[in-house]
DNA sequence: GCCCTTATCTTCAGTAGGTCAAGATATTGA
DNA sequence: TCAATATCTTGACCTACTGAAGATAAGGGC
């Protein structure tokens, strides 16, 4: 495991660092997640990583092309390693949960806002469209319509 | 202009207070504009006016239907008076001007991100979709293409 | 117009989620 | 193995925002 993540890193031309890898490991383990949670993950193997140093993986993995950053509102930032595809995000406003959706738009999406429509965008030259659904996720959806069966507190513990 | 907003406001059962006017009046003379931005522009006409009430109004007006709050990565929330109808952000990665543009595809539009692509998706019942298209306006694009001709920093006074 | 209720505002702390800088340490090419 | 330098640790600092307590002002009833 401790060069799993060598040739990822390498070929983004980056060092191979017990950091690097062990943040990488756990975003591939559990997706989405913040930089708090990879903290804590990295943590269990790696007491004395400290808080910047995964803010500075982040940001190389990100500059590398390796990760993607996204930034639902209201919320800390999230991030993934699925890369380079360009799916969205749906987010449960209850639990906060996450899910990738694929475009269905194809594979360079909503890149074309306003043709025709409005003059405003005209001139900007768009290289990405960054969509996030919001809505309830299933589980969610049941506990609010038969309140008292699931309760909040219980559910959050699984997003 | 004391009472320009005050059928606005008590329409959505909000008191009328000169905070909340002053509020609403820099939000229509600049849309996108952040809470500090805000503040700015009304302690011109209310130097006592705190940052508290601003946060304070904004939530009321979110939360009664007068604004809209949304927040590209990155950066503070925005705030705009535009609501009720769909349209989505474009903003600029250089000098992050934003501007509005009508979603091409309807009133409702990419309502149905997953449908029949992917399966992670169907479960979720989606209530709104977020869109913001990232790229360069059409000043920064100038810019960039042609640097020394204009500065960024002079650039950045306009956004 | 005056008074009362209470929504709203001011002031003061406190928090989350970062960034910035300096020096110690580890990685990597030679 | 060594030197150069990318990376990590530590610690200060920052912005954007929330929470609470008390002062103030809006608005309905008289």
């Amino acid at each position: 495991m401790g060069t799993r993540w060598e040739d990822t890193l390498r070929a983004a031309g980056l060092r191979v660092t017990v950091p690097r890898s062990l943040v990488l490991t756990a975003l591939a383990e559990r997706p989405h997640s913040d930089a708090d949670t990879i903290l804590a993950e990295a943590r269990r193997s790696y007491p004395n990583l400290s808080a910047q140093a995964v803010y500075g993986v982040l940001k190389a993995l990100v500059g590398g092309g390796i990760a993607r950053r996204f930034e639902p509102a209201g919320a800390a930032a999230l991030y993934e390693l699925r890369v380079g595809d360009n799916h969205h995000h749906l987010v449960c406003r209850r639990c906060s949960t996450v899910v990738d959706v694929d475009c269905a738009v194809g594979s360079a999406p909503c890149l074309t806002p306003s043709t025709g429509t409005s003059q405003a965008g005209a001139d900007f030259a768009v290289d990405e469209a960054e969509v996030i659904f919001w809505g309830l996720c299933a589980h969610c959806r049941a506990a609010v319509e038969s309140p008292g069966i699931l309760t909040s507190a219980a559910h959050s513990e699984h997003g």
